[in-house]
DNA sequence: GTTCAAAACGAACGTTCGTTTATTATGGAC
DNA sequence: GTCCATAATAAACGAACGTTCGTTTTGAAC
């Protein structure tokens, strides 16, 4: 089922870590399951990852942190050369095309790492959740500021409220791509990235430039 | 520290199950955690609930039945006699009033159910999941149609989408309540349920009466 | 006072967990 | 060929896991 034995031991660890932890979370997944789908001994993950919760730390560097750059690149072209009424589309799609399209293809390896996003967000591990939080508060912090440029009628924590609520979605549609495909039948298709992007910028754009409750 | 010794023993280890899961998850949660945190025996909880995976399915039942059956009758009360402006206004405060102030309080009661709820969303464990899919796809349905009849123009898939990001959007608050105050040191506050219930109205009735896109 | 089913228990089952230790291969430097 | 750090392994550790078994307590019925 898996052969890759051509690439090096610490990738076939976290290969297959990011797939365990992607479908059973931290303390579901079992190492002994990863190292048997990595072909490695089981004291190899703590020769190169010190423990369990060491390896998470590495599974999640490696993926959110080539995301986390994209985000920000993104989000520093659309800054200045988007004309202002699209701003807030720009913005949003930098928030949102990384992830998304990490997950376009019909890949195994992109179902995992949807899985993964979705699943650390809500992890209840608290190492895991402070790693996430390193990695999620710069991005989040960049976004916030980006917004508040373009709308700065709207109160700060109305802001950060409604930026709070698009992670969330995001987070969720990541997470459960099959939810609505099952529940509407086919009506939805998670895989048509592009129109799911679509949708959410829509629908998050229109929500942001909502004037202020009260 | 816990002493609810004149509750019976199913009720004690509900509630403990309850929070066990809410803090870890299915598989991060033990049995004898619970039982100790109940001060009931072990095999107690074989007794009523034939395993761990039918205590999870009681506490689910527990706790979204009664949720899911305070939305639906909410949601019936504003079908007719609200506005034809505010409809949407008041099918959102349908969905979100129920979870959101069933975590108004401080109390450690609230906080639990809110991580619940939140948990449960993004849960690995398969009979999990579709024990939720249970409780939620009767719920999903009836707000689609609502919301529905409110915009006649909306296409179907975009609506099923947009109410998605609602669903995903809540859970989220739900879950890590905690997020948003600490990274904003207290300019946001989780606990103001109203604030926060306006915040959530405001925003996605906007997203939700935003023009399809294409 | 006996009977009997429901309720609760103590103790152990076998398994799996994350982790550690001690040992063996590997491969370039001298 | 020797040396030595790096890489990888086999085997086992103690602890915790979900689960089950056989027994005891309880409380109402007769």
């Amino acid at each position: 089922m898996d052969r890759p034995a051509d690439l090096d031991r610490q990738t076939r660890i976290l290969d297959a870590a990011e797939s365990a932890f992607a479908e059973c979370g931290f303390a579901g997944a079992s190492l002994r399951r990863i190292v048997a789908e990595a072909g490695v001994n089981l004291a190899t993950v703590y020769y190169y990852f010190r423990s369990k919760e060491g390896l998470m730390g590495a599974v999640l560097q490696r993926r959110f942190g080539s995301l986390r750059q994209e985000q920000l690149a993104r989000l520093k072209t659309c800054g200045r050369r988007a004309p202002r009424r699209a701003r807030v589309e720009r913005i949003l799609e930098a928030m949102i095309a990384p992830p998304l399209r990490l997950a376009a293809a019909r890949s195994a390896d992109a179902e995992r790492i949807r899985r993964l996003i979705g699943r650390i967000v809500t992890e209840p591990n608290p190492q895991t959740q402070a790693l996430l939080r390193r990695h999620h508060d710069e991005v989040r912090v960049a976004f916030v500021e980006a917004v508040r440029e373009c709308l700065p009628a709207l109160p700060l924590p109305v802001l950060l409220w409604r930026l709070e609520f698009v992670w969330g979605a995001l987070a969720f549609v990541l997470c459960n791509p099959r939810n609505l495909e099952e529940a509407t039948q086919g009506v939805c298709d998670p895989e048509d990235v592009n129109k799911v992007m679509a949708q959410m910028i829509v629908f998050f754009a229109s929500g942001l430039r909502a004037p202020g409750p009260g």
